[in-house]
DNA sequence: CGTGATCCTGACCAATTGGTCAAACTCTCC
DNA sequence: GGAGAGTTTGACCAATTGGTCAGGATCACG
């Protein structure tokens, strides 16, 4: 038997994808506040237990939701998981994509590196989904990264090389520096439960020694001569 | 009734921790055998699933055993997992521990960057066994990262902080320039997927790059002026 | 206000999973 | 070679978990 006719009684907002419907505009005030409740608890639970850790049940109960309500709006667990990383993977990007090859370039870098400190400051949930994800191989988005990660990482580098190349940042690999801005600044939110035990912090107060060392350690490394 | 007399018939060697028997040196070549096929078993389950993500089925299948003899050796999955994290505790802090206040500054750091790379090559698992554990809070070893390692530490970042007052290094946060560096190299393990998706290497090839990358970037950024 | 679409729920199910146990097997050492 | 300790296993169990379904409640709208 079918598990699903095209149209029927009952038939939730699931898309082919499993994903409640994102751009067909036709949603109802319902849908648009349970989805985003749904969405807003899975980046809870996903963020702090990974996926095979977090259960429907902690989800449903985050979002307010009966566990059957909540696969009503998405036909299985990893159709929310999709539909998290999916929404979540242009905000991801975006620091990346304001390196411009205007402005000059050690400033540029030493900007791009605040950005990514700031995320992790404001978004530690979001930088800990992928970094749960990641870890672990990488299994749902290994597509995303060989492909448009890659081409927009392929991208920035060709751009810091060419700085380098007219002499106006030193010459460093360029994808290991980006490596290592990724990794420096999303450590502040991976690994934030170390940093709090080591530190003792009160409240955030420790990014700005962070946003301190990190703006020297780049800035002199790149520094040309 | 009583979980397990102190001394019956068919008692496994299981201390009051669930570990099997650690320094009591009173092992089986049996146990010796197994207890190290378990753990090594553990190490590649867990480093790769999580705590949760991981069953004791495929650790049994992994260690070639079957799960309630899994569970002669070890009385809990709980159990497992502290005895592997207890077990490779020293090997992770091994090499911030060889930090000295003999030799040139500069260099002593930049030969820690050097081995910590070398262990995110070498034991990649053991550093995603951590990174699994602290991303998701670190619940099993909180009190740990609060008591030795922060002692640990500690002491460094003293030894870091005079170095910078008599002029031999840069003036830096020790603390946070402790953190660069655990993020920058086990970067290359935890997120392994990432970087191979991205780069594309041969073998392991990119870390020689990334060992040029990150002795220039601490260099430049540690010698003083 | 009625009707069709949307939304929600309790009850239920099969599979997985951590863990137990009694019985059988095997090793060691006298 | 035999006795007792140490080792292994098949069968089993309770709890959890992802997911289903039929029917009832509610909403939007003519």
């Amino acid at each position: 038997m079918e598990r699903r006719a095209v149209k029927d009684f009952g038939s939730p907002p699931i898309t082919e994808t499993g994903m409640a419907m994102p751009e067909t505009a036709a949603r109802t005030r319902i849908q648009e506040k349970n989805i985003s409740a749904i969405l807003n608890a899975a980046l809870e639970v996903f963020s702090g237990a990974g996926f095979r850790g977090a259960t429907l049940d902690q989800i449903a109960r985050a979002a307010s939701l009966s566990k059957p309500n909540l696969l009503y709006y998405f036909k299985s667990k990893e159709a929310i998981h999709r539909a998290l990383l999916s929404e979540l993977l242009d905000t991801w990007l975006a620091p990346l994509r304001t390196l411009d090859s205007g402005g000059e370039p050690v400033d540029e870098i030493v900007r791009y590196v605040m950005r990514k400190l700031d995320m992790a400051r404001e978004l530690p949930r979001e930088s800990r989904l992928f970094a749960n994800e990641i870890v672990q191989g990488a299994p749902h988005i290994l597509d995303i990264i060989e492909g448009p990660l890659k081409a927009l990482v392929d991208e920035k580098a060709s751009l810091i090389r060419k700085w380098a190349a007219e002499g106006r940042i030193a010459e460093v690999d360029p994808y290991h520096l980006i490596f290592s801005i990724w990794a420096t600044t999303q450590h502040y939110a991976d690994f934030d439960a170390q940093v709090r035990g080591i530190l003792r912090p009160e409240r955030d107060r420790h990014f700005d020694d962070a946003a301190r060392f990190l703006t020297h350690l780049y800035r002199t490394a790149l520094t040309p001569d």
